[in-house]
DNA sequence: ACGATACGAGACGGATCCGTATCGTAAGCG
DNA sequence: CGCTTACGATACGGATCCGTCTCGTATCGT
C-alpha cells in the first residue's frame, strides 16, 4: 500500500505497521460499497468503525480517500484467466463466463457500478481502474479474436476492437443494468454462438 | 409532481404553487448528477442553492430526497422515437443511433450511470426508473425483432429477448464504461450489420 | 380590499464528518 | 532492558446537512 512513497521516509524502527490493520480498511471500504454506499457518501470515519481501527490509523496510510480507494482497486488486481481451450468459440465461451461468474459476485458488480458513476468526474482513478481492473482482460479477449480470425474462425473484415464489443457488451448490459437477478446458465453460449452465426437467416 | 397525492388536500385558495420552481428544482437535480455528485452525496441544502429557491420550497414538495428523485426521472420520460423505415435493418439503426446521440448527451448517461450505482440498493427506486425510462424503449426494440423475424430478415429461432441485447449491449458498454469520449459517428451501422452478418466468415 | 397560501432567506438544535491531537497501551529493535 | 513507532479510542473546533420554524413579501381567489 503505497509502499515506496512511506518507505523512505519511515525509520525502520518501532512497532511496525500492522498489515492486519491494512486488510481491515481495504475490507471495510468493499463491504461498505458492497452495502451500495457509494463513494459520494463514503467517510473516513465510517470505513474505521466498519474496520474496527481507530481513524488514525487510516490517516496514517492515505491522505485522503482518493488514494485509499486507488488502493483498494489494486487489490483487486487478479491476472485475467488463462484461455487456450480447443477452438476460438470454446475460449470465448470461456471468458463470457468469466464474466458472468464476476457479475454474479455481488463485490464486483457492485464495484463497477460505484466506479462507473464517481469516476466519471475523477478521471485519475478512472484511469487507474481502467488499467488495473479492465485492460488485462480486454487484451486476453483480443488476442483470441486475432487468434480466431488468424485461424479462419472469426471474419478478418471487422474491427478487433467492434468484435469484441460485439461479444462482450451483451453480457456486460445484462450485469449492469437489468434486474438483478442471477444470470442464467447457459447465457454465455447463447451469446457467443449468436455473435457468431449472426442475427439474419443463412442460406 | 406528486399530483394527486397533494391535490385532495391542498386548498385552491391563496397564492399557487410555482411551476418555475418545480422546474428550478429538477433542473439543479439533474445539473448536480450531470456535474459528478453522487445521489448519496446529494443534499437538499445544496439542491435548493443550486436551484436559487428556499429549503423549505423544496419539503413542500417531496417528503425527502427519493421521491424528489422519482419526479426527477419522470421529468426525463420522452417517449421512444417511432420508428418504421424501409427495412428492419434501418430501424435498428435507428434506434441504436438513438441510444448514442442520448449517450452523447451528458445529462442521460450520468444520470444511468448513477441511477445504476444508487439504485441497485434502492430496488423501489430503479423499479421506477425501468418502467420509466427503459421499458417503453426496449419494447419498439422487440417490436421491431419480431418484425423482423415475421418478414423473414432475422433469424426466428432465438430468443427475442437475446437478439435485443445482441443489438443494445454493444452500443451501452461503449457508453457506459469505456473512455468518455464521443461516440464515433458510423458506430450505430458497424454493430447492426455485425450483429445481422455474424463474426463467422461467410459462405 | 382581504384572507390564504407560497415565496426566498435564514435561524435553530441536532447529527455527522472532517483532519488533528492526545491519551494509555502494544509491539517491534538493539 | 529502553527506545521508538503503531495501535484503538476519543476529544476537539469547524463544516455541512438535517427537517422545522419564523420572518417579511408576493400573488392568488373572492
Amino acid at each position: 500500500m503505497t509502499e515506496e512513497g512511506t518507505a523512505v521516509v519511515r525509520a525502520v524502527r518501532g512497532r511496525p505497521r500492522s498489515a492486519a490493520a491494512d486488510r481491515a480498511i481495504i475490507g471495510a471500504v468493499l463491504r461498505l460499497l458492497e452495502r451500495g454506499i457509494g463513494v459520494g457518501a463514503l467517510s473516513i470515519e465510517g470505513i474505521a468503525r466498519e474496520a474496527g481501527v481507530g481513524k488514525a490509523t487510516v490517516y496514517r496510510r492515505w491522505p485522503g480517500k482518493d488514494e485509499l480507494l486507488l488502493d483498494v482497486m489494486r487489490a483487486l488486481d487478479e491476472p485475467p484467466p488463462e484461455v487456450r481451450g480447443r477452438s476460438v468459440r470454446e475460449d470465448l465461451v470461456e471468458i463470457l463466463e468469466g464474466l458472468r461468474r464476476k457479475g454474479l459476485a455481488k463485490r464486483d458488480s457492485a464495484l463497477l457500478r460505484t466506479m462507473m458513476s464517481h469516476f466519471h468526474s475523477h478521471p485519475r482513478l478512472w484511469q487507474e481502474y481502467h488499467d488495473t481492473v479492465i485492460r488485462a482482460r480486454r487484451e486476453t479477449l483480443h488476442a483470441v479474436l486475432r487468434r480466431g480470425v488468424a485461424e479462419g474462425e472469426i471474419r478478418a473484415d471487422l474491427d478487433v476492437e467492434l468484435l469484441g464489443e460485439l461479444f462482450v457488451g451483451p453480457m456486460l448490459s445484462r450485469a449492469l443494468l437489468h434486474e438483478w437477478r442471477e444470470l442464467p446458465e447457459g447465457l454465455s453460449e447463447q451469446i457467443v454462438d449468436g455473435v457468431l452465426d449472426g442475427a439474419r437467416p443463412r442460406g
